[in-house]
DNA sequence: TCTTGACTTCAAGCCCAGTTGAAGTCGTAT
DNA sequence: ATACGACTTCAACTGGGCTTGAAGTCAAGA
């Protein structure tokens, strides 16, 4: 019990490998101090930032998301009751609203695709708020959805 | 009207890029003939199967199982009211199942990460069916959900 | 002393789902 | 005749999310 934790014993706790800790520490999801050899020491508290990100990602989340997410939490020491209840509020509605659209999906599937109805650019299934469906070139314009509502 | 589609034709009815409809054939998700020119000619219902592409990427399914998917349909002509049924209702099993996920990590978000509960590996909200939570490396290995079952 | 194991950095590689660009071929319109 | 637009192939690149490997540091144990 030292009070802050190895990469090695914050791999295993959360079951998530070292170099993918290094790489979130990288792009800021986590932080770590160092020892006087250079090596990390987390706090206990980034056992559950790590959780967070493993879930987030399991819902469709970029890790630029999670980070956005994160940075409203303290980084080294546990979140308050408030603070955890105000973040998982707004996790909570982005997964009603993948919900939302996975039901859409559901229907349309019969009603939209099955009845030949294939103007996707502006689908009422895929694109429910006449948004513009595709966003500039990259790989993964369609699975945005309104990453900055809430 | 001439019975086929030219691939700038199919793309303007649908609303996906040639590279990526080229790209689509080059994976088996979809077939052409050629004309003399070696010009793609796209028959009229592969703007359906490019359809159910669109939207089984929305759902968050691989190129690869949708390929497999798609394989239950014919190629060249509509499908019938039979086997569009057939995999619209395998199409809505696995939405469900999507869905079913993300009520899990609803609820987990407070129960489980809110409570200290951070044996990610052993996690019944990530790894319900008591499956080996990570399956060999790989970039993806979080994401899979039994691709197989249904 | 020497080896083992856990750690470090850095560069390169991998998979997915495409996009981009170069170079070439058609057919039609002017 | 020639220019234009739509098509072709092929190779290389992008971005996200990591993994892998090489080379080195450090502390503890046989």
């Amino acid at each position: 019990m030292t009070g802050t934790l190895t990469i090695g014993e914050l791999a295993a706790r959360t079951g998530v490998a070292t170099s993918a800790l290094r790489f979130y520490e990288e792009r800021g999801l986590i932080r770590a101090e160092r020892t006087g050899a250079g090596h990390r020491r987390f706090p206990r508290a980034t056992a559950r930032r790590v959780a967070f990100v493993v879930f987030a990602q399991r819902v469709g989340f970029s890790l630029e998301e999670i980070r956005g997410e994160l940075a409203k939490l303290p980084a080294d020491r546990a979140p308050t009751r408030q603070e955890w209840g105000r973040l998982s509020r707004t996790w909570q509605a982005r997964i009603d609203s993948r919900i939302a659209e996975l039901e859409r999906l559901k229907t349309g599937i019969t009603d939209c695709i099955g009845c030949g109805c294939l103007s996707l650019d502006r689908c009422a299934v895929l694109n429910p708020d006449d948004r513009l469906f595709r966003r500039g070139p990259g790989p993964r314009y369609w699975l945005e959805d309104a990453p900055d509502a809430g």
